[in-house]
DNA sequence: CAATAACTTGTACGATCGTACAATTTCCTG
DNA sequence: CAGGAAATTGTACGATCGTACAAGTTATTG
């Protein structure tokens, strides 16, 4: 049973750190206020997790992990390889997760990278996962070059629009999910966008 | 003389803040720090600053304006709409400053926005300008909603640009700048592209 | 050359934070 | 029902930060 407590108490911990992260943002996540929205004693904290740091990784890693079980669980739905591209992309706009809080806290994550090692090794990983979906969606259809272009096109308006919902700019997720697939569509030309409609997923070049 | 040392020792003390920012980060950025970068006692800020809040506030000021200048300087020299288009995108990646601590420091000012109302003023306005400067360089040739959506694109993937660079992405100026004309060619049809080739600056439609 | 204002220094105070730890309570087991 | 392990509490300590302020130095002016 001893296996069984130190689990809840650290799920519960990180919901609660990750509750008051959305409230008060990075600089108002502090122990003291972690413990007391899970409703437990100021010094509970050390004896779960070594410090701070350590929940805060783990309610990064386990973000991460949720928001990619969904475009995962998104993808495998598809049929074809532009369902894939419309999975992905809509999964990174969870509907109940774009929002102005959810966005400052993961921009401030992404602002910690620079100086915080685990940090950038979870948004590596995160960045290469992206990276990889969409390198399968197109897989066959374009070459080196243009999947970078049409990567890095598609990836960094997606977390261009995060910030921008961050900084208090009035999009929806409609809109953002739209912008992103108006500008996918517009890199490729008719056929490859023809090829990605007809292509059924798991084809092989 | 009054006047001239409050702003020489304001000068100063902004400019080493900036030096300190970029070197250590927002949560690095102390008042003890940054009157020791500018090489002045440590309660010195006090005497030409309300407080912290105020310096970073001018701090951030500072560097949007310096953005912005170049910005108009660039498209000043701009003949025809599309130079000036190409002028946005390249004075918002400027040589000397697009690297990783810089993008730090900027998305660092972006989180802050949801609890500070100076930054969310700045960051506003900021935003706005950008908005301004491209629809004026569309202007006539795309309807409300065109516009907005080509503006959307093009700042969100400036910005996400810069976000990719902050967390760590090997992206060169030369590709950012690439990649956001790239898709600024691919949202227009060719005849609106030629259209803004030929375009002179000042065209009244 | 005083004397008055402007400028600068160094320090000290209160607040806040992360963490360690002894004391206390709860829980399980033989 | 004891008794020891596990879990939890509350507190206290050291470090750091922003700011205020008295004291000291420099510059200006009559």
């Amino acid at each position: 049973m001893r296996k069984r407590i130190d689990e809840i108490r650290r799920a519960e911990l990180i919901e609660a750190a990750h509750r008051v992260f959305l409230r008060e943002g990075l600089p108002g996540l502090t122990t003291a206020r972690i413990c007391k929205e899970a409703g437990m004693s100021p010094g509970i904290l050390a004896y779960y997790f070594k410090g701070k740091d350590e929940v805060l990784y783990a309610m990064v890693r386990f973000n991460n992990r949720l928001l990619m079980e969904d475009v995962i669980a998104r993808m495998r739905q598809a049929a074809t390889s532009w369902q894939r591209l419309e999975a992905i992309v809509e999964g990174n706009f969870p509907a109940t997760a774009f929002n102005r809080n959810v966005a400052t806290a993961w921009l401030s994550v992404c602002a910690a990278t620079n100086t915080n090692r685990n940090y950038e090794r979870l948004q590596r990983l995160f960045h290469r996962r992206i990276a990889s979906n969409l390198a399968s969606a197109f897989a066959g259809l374009l070459d080196k070059r243009r999947l970078r272009e049409a990567s890095l096109s598609i990836a960094g308006l997606i977390d261009g629009l995060w910030l921008r919902k961050a900084v208090g700019d009035d999009i929806g997720r409609e809109e953002a999910i739209a912008t992103v697939l108006r500008n996918l569509v517009a890199l490729l030309s008719a056929e490859e966008v023809d090829a990605l409609r007809r292509r059924p997923y798991g084809f092989a070049p």
